[in-house]
DNA sequence: ACCCAAATCAGTAATGATTACTATTTTATT
DNA sequence: AATAAAATAGTAATCATTACTGATTTGGGT
């Protein structure tokens, strides 16, 4: 992160434009469409490098695939096992990081994320 | 999860006796105490099993390992980047799946991690 | 107890997401 | 413009995890 460069704005600008939580592939293929030859390995590595800066989090809901959120605001991940979507629900504030500090721990990002079925699956499940 | 076996029974044992949070190979290195020559793949196909069964949870800190928790009342994971090491906060109450459940999701596992430095690395860094 | 079908297993091979490597290009500073 | 550090494209390698196969184990029915 020493030096601007133009891909990894535009893959910051991928994550910060949606809230589906792509994959590194599926950014890839999202980035493509403004730089058409930039590699698969950039992706890769301009995601662990704005993740590690802090400005993007990494979600693991185990379907293999690391998952990428643009979104810092603190919030919490429903995950529907069923269909696979992630949606977020908004948090007031981050009160489990505050209670890490409180304990001598020192926070610097969180991920929560509820596993089960969606709304939607529930009601189609009924029919 | 049709039939008993012992090499589900002392993988399930190896995750209720331990809260380091242990990898798929740490907890065949663990199981092959006791049974030697049980198989890695066997490991997976059950750890899969019992995370699906809610008996076990599957954890991800980012750290390209997935890593299994026998412990099934609600807590928060505090993950220190510097030490890698995992240890739990118990929740009173899963708060943000009762939140979930009442927009309409239906919950069957909470996954939460704050990452950061923990206590311990605090001060070893200060010196 | 014995039989049988389904489930599970051990062992090994294959998969595929992610990482490493290298020669080239880009960035930012002087 | 010259330079050095940083980043890139493209490709090869890694390795955690999954899939496959023939043998073994489990549990229900007789």
């Amino acid at each position: 992160m020493k030096k601007y460069s133009r891909q990894r704005e535009a893959i910051l600008k991928v994550l910060c434009s949606t809230d589906t939580h792509p994959t590194a592939n599926q950014v890839y293929d999202r980035v493509r469409e403004t730089i058409p030859n930039i590699s698969l390995g950039t992706v890769y590595r301009n995601l662990a490098a704005l993740s590690a800066a802090g400005k993007v989090l990494s979600v693991s809901v185990g379907d293999g695939y690391e998952r990428f959120d643009g979104n810092n605001s603190p919030h919490l991940h429903l995950h529907c096992k069923l269909c696979g979507k992630i949606t977020d629900l908004p948090l007031e504030t981050d009160y489990f990081a505050e209670t890490a500090q409180s304990r001598g721990f020192t926070p610097d990002s969180s991920v929560y994320i509820v596993s089960g079925v969606c709304g939607e699956c529930n009601t189609k499940e009924k029919n």
